[in-house]
This record gives C-alpha cells, sequence and structure tokens, in this order.
DNA sequence: ATTATTACTGAATATTATTCTGAATTTATA
DNA sequence: TATAAATTCAGAATAATATTCAGTAATAAT
C-alpha cells in the first residue's frame, strides 16, 4: 500500500466522488453529461482516482435481514499489553463476522462491530473465535435493538 | 417501502451477491461465466434483487482521509422519554455527518456513528446540531484513534 | 520563452447491457 | 395425476456503453 500524499482533488474530481458514492453504477456516460465533459475524459479521472486509492471500492449494499443477519453488536473490550500493539485488533480484523474494528480512546482498547444471525450465534462466535484471543482482558457487549441509519456515504466538501 | 414477506435467495442468488459485494462494477458477462449461464439470465435476477430490496445500493467506497474526513467518533446517548420512540434517532439520523444511528439496549439509547474533518468541527457539530436535540439528556464520546478493519460486506451463507 | 506534462475532445472500436422470443423447468391447481 | 400457469433460462439481435487512441489545448516547470 503507498502512501498518499498530495492528494489534490478538484471540484470535479469530488462531483466524481459525490455521484458514485450515490450509484457506483452510474454509466460515464451519464456522468460525463452531468459534468459537461468527454466521457472518455470522466473514465481518466475515475481511474486516477482508483489508483490513487481515493476510491478503495464498488460495493453492493445488502440487506442483513434478507442474507439471515438479523443481529448487529457492538462489542467494548479491555486487552493487555495494548499500548501501541495492535495484534489484537488484527486477530480480531481476521474474524469474518467482525465488519469493523477501531482502537479508542478511552477506558477501553477497541470498539467492535459484529453482525450475526442471532443470539445464539453471537454467542458461538464469542466462544470460538474471540475466546482465542488470549489478550482479550474483558468485553461488553452491545445489542442493537434497532438501526435507524446506516450509511456509509461521506460527507464530500465542496472544495 | 414495501416489506419483504417470503424472500427465499437460492445459491445463484447468494452468489451473485457474493460477487457484487466484492465489486458491484462487475460485467453481466463475468458473473454469466462465472455462474455458467447467460448474461441477460443473471441480469433478470440482479433486477429481481433490486426490486425485492436485497441489493440496497450501489456505492463507492472512499478514503475518508483523501475527503478531509480524519475523525472518526462513537457517541452514546440517553434520552428523555425515549422508550420505543423513535423521534430523537430521527432527528438524529438527519444529521449529514452522522452515519449510524442505533437503538441499543443497555444502560444507553442511542449508539450514533459520526465522522468530521477533526475534534474542532465535530465540538462545531455537537454545538449546533446536537444541541438542537432537545430530549437528548446525555451523551459520551469515545474517539477512534485508528480503525483497523472496516467493512460493509456481509458473511453470506451458502444456502 | 520553451519544454514537458497533464487534461481534454472526438472518433473508432470493443465490450457490454438490454430486449425479446421461445423452450424448458418448476409450481400450482383441479 | 394431468393440466395450466408461472418462472427461469438460453441465445440472438440491437442498443448503449466502455475503452482506446491520436491530436489539441491548457497548465506547469525550467
Amino acid at each position: 500500500m503507498i502512501i498518499e500524499n498530495n492528494i489534490s482533488l478538484d471540484k470535479i474530481d469530488l462531483a466524481i466522488l459525490r455521484l458514485m458514492q450515490e450509484n457506483s453504477r452510474i454509466s460515464n456516460v451519464h456522468m460525463a453529461k452531468e459534468l459537461e465533459m468527454a466521457p472518455s475524459a470522466v473514465l481518466e479521472r475515475v481511474k486516477k482516482l482508483e489508483q490513487k486509492n481515493v476510491i478503495t471500492q464498488y460495493t453492493a449494499r445488502i440487506n442483513p435481514a434478507a442474507v439471515d443477519l438479523k443481529l448487529l453488536a457492538f462489542i467494548s473490550m479491555k486487552a493487555s499489553h495494548s499500548i501501541g500493539c495492535t495484534t489484537t485488533a488484527t486477530e480480531l480484523a481476521k474474524i469474518k463476522e467482525v465488519q469493523e474494528v477501531h482502537i479508542i480512546a478511552g477506558d477501553d482498547c477497541y470498539l467492535v462491530k459484529v453482525r450475526t444471525a442471532d443470539s445464539a450465534s453471537l454467542m458461538a462466535l464469542m466462544r470460538d473465535s474471540f475466546s482465542k484471543i488470549t489478550t482479550i482482558q474483558s468485553i461488553r457487549t452491545t445489542i442493537v435493538l434497532e438501526t435507524v441509519k446506516e450509511e456509509i456515504q461521506l460527507v464530500i466538501p465542496e472544495k
């Protein structure tokens, strides 16, 4: 992974990001009309945004309930010798049900977002996967009752 | 929004979801080869997955740092008269910097994910937006120091 | 000022999406 | 169980789009 120095995105780049964030399957032709440019020019810019790792992925968002993932939970953890050491986090990141792993400031060390079918399978995950990570000292699980908003779109600046 | 009863996804649907989750710009031709089907048949299935709200969006994931969003925070909140009442959550959901709003079990009521440029702009957001929501009684902000993993891909079952 | 680099247009071509017909399969119903 | 209805699919035809490329304009660098 290359370090990205000097990413300078102009107004057109930001507009492209805004469009693709809303619908990644938008055509170059459509974007070109929107931006009043030739499709080839738009394509060139998109390719560059990919190369510069500004766009990191094109993904389809799937309704979790449709694939039987009805339980969402956030887990706060404390870990031993965790200061500056990310091995625990790396282990957590390997677990496929774990969507997010954040190192946080404050009392706890890690905040983890997990999605499973139900509470039984969360329990199984904790028994089978979390318990293997010996550096974890304590955990506190917060079950989500209802998700009111869940977006990944970023607020893209004007300039 | 139509309620989705009886979503029955077969092996092929799940395979399509797996492919599009990895890369939403994959062509029907490519998927068709992978699945050993005609492109037209794949297209038909994709359209149905969209209609059934199984696929909810095609989106480009953008590197937050590239658009000057370097601060990520989780905020736990308590609210008054919140039992069964989602008005506070709805108000929170309107704020564009708020990516997620979850109603949670436990001591607190809401868990909110927010992304801003820096701590100053988070402060500004709290002053300008959160403070307007009078039902919020207390908040606890957790700053993310580093994100080790952040994916939206779901673990799609075999069958 | 001159050169080098970058960004763009527009045309040509390659690839893909989309539509449609008919066949095969599955499901529902009598 | 036989029949009808609905669904799913393949394959061909067509429409739309992606991609490449050469040349030009604009910008930046020396």
